[in-house]
DNA sequence: TTTTGTATTAACAGAATTGTTAAACAACTT
DNA sequence: AAGTTGTTTAACAATTCTGTTAATACAAAA
């Protein structure tokens, strides 16, 4: 039985915690604007008075989210890169797979970054700067990398941002068009998890026939 | 000169045309949530009342702007599908070229219909009940042709719809992802025309490079 | 036991936003 | 010219949503 200064402070963290749950739910599914501060507090099971002590604001509370969201982003993004130890065909088909996986356990996610990017740019700007000299450096080095094996005639030349592009795009879209697809789409998408192993599959294959030589 | 009649005339249709102007505008970029009926008036240059008047609520304002972009959504996607008259990897080819070429010159429609069907899908329930027997047909002809072309080795065995699926990813994932790469990709993205002439026939190249044996 | 700090509730305030209405107005018809 | 019709404006009504505050409970510390 814990006494109760722990209870107290589970209890706490319990109410705090599930208005960030809630709060998690409800902007990524409908965004700041559609997002109802009442709501996230009833779906938490608390007033919503107890939000706005907990968090002062909705703004607050949003970057809370958003902090997170963005980290995990900038995380999922650089799975695609592959691991630089390995051989680079293989390097390049565990960093088309790493990546999915990633996305497929946080569907949300990228359209979630995306609209968040799109309306709002200059309260982002600062991100820019910072990831742009990480990635600068990173491509540089798998620019050179993909230059060495093209040379030793083990896959075609080709630049590493198109390549890089061309990953998010097949492994982001099937997510983001989910929803869009799935009514379409009739049986290939009937079951989810076969579906998504074959997406996978046609996804690793693609990007491998497009290097390959 | 005009006389007063066709002026009258054409000033309400302006008036009606530039508030619809003005929507397409706020909802496409701020969605619907986002969207303020009172910004769109100003920008449409009449006061909000006018708007009200002729549209009667947001709602109904909406309703007009979705049902235009949802048709030209539905014709941007047929253009994947390609000209059935052409021999099969011209067919192919030539889908991708339109579809990417239609893209960009609708750059907000894919995460405009995206984000509407995420956010309110039963709603469009209805489009998919028509849209699916429309695609089921069509994509029996497709996987019926790429069939052929297989057996007679002009390109690989292949699943219809995975192919459009990457066709889609990689055409719509560029500009939906735009503002969020743009500022991280330096020099390759810097100058708009060429990038997206580079990314065409990148897309082209990925997809074609998948069918051939 | 008193004090202190934190948690919680209910009621309210303020602002923003959508939508309505009555009256003025303009243009056309007869 | 009078009436009819459709357009426009300004003021206002209603609602929704965010955020505040005052009162209260309650546990820990002194």
């Amino acid at each position: 039985m814990l006494n109760s200064k722990t209870m107290d402070t589970n209890q706490k963290q319990n109410k705090e915690k599930e208005i960030l749950t809630a709060a998690e739910n409800e902007f990524l599914t409908k965004g700041y604007d559609g997002a109802r501060t009442t709501s996230i507090a009833k779906a938490a099971g608390v007033t919503h008075a107890m939000l706005h002590y907990y968090f002062r604001t909705k703004e607050q509370l949003f970057e809370r989210i958003v902090d997170e969201k963005f980290r995990l982003m900038a995380e999922s993004t650089l799975a695609a890169l592959g691991d630089s130890s390995l051989p680079m065909k293989e390097r390049i088909r565990t960093g088309v797979a790493n990546h999915f996986d990633f996305v497929a356990s946080n569907p949300l996610l990228p359209l979630f970054v995306i609209n968040e990017i799109v309306s709002r740019p200059e309260r982002y700007a600062f991100l820019h700067e910072r990831a742009k000299t990480i990635i600068d450096t990173v491509y540089r080095g798998l620019q050179a990398d993909i230059d060495r094996a093209a040379e030793r005639g083990e896959m075609v030349q080709i630049n590493a941002k198109m390549l890089f592009m061309s990953i998010m795009s097949l492994n982001i879209f099937t997510f983001i068009a989910y929803p869009f697809m799935k009514p379409l789409m009739g049986d290939l998408m009937a079951n989810d998890e076969r579906f998504l192993a074959e997406r996978k599959a046609e996804n690793i294959e693609t990007i491998m026939k497009r290097i390959e030589i």
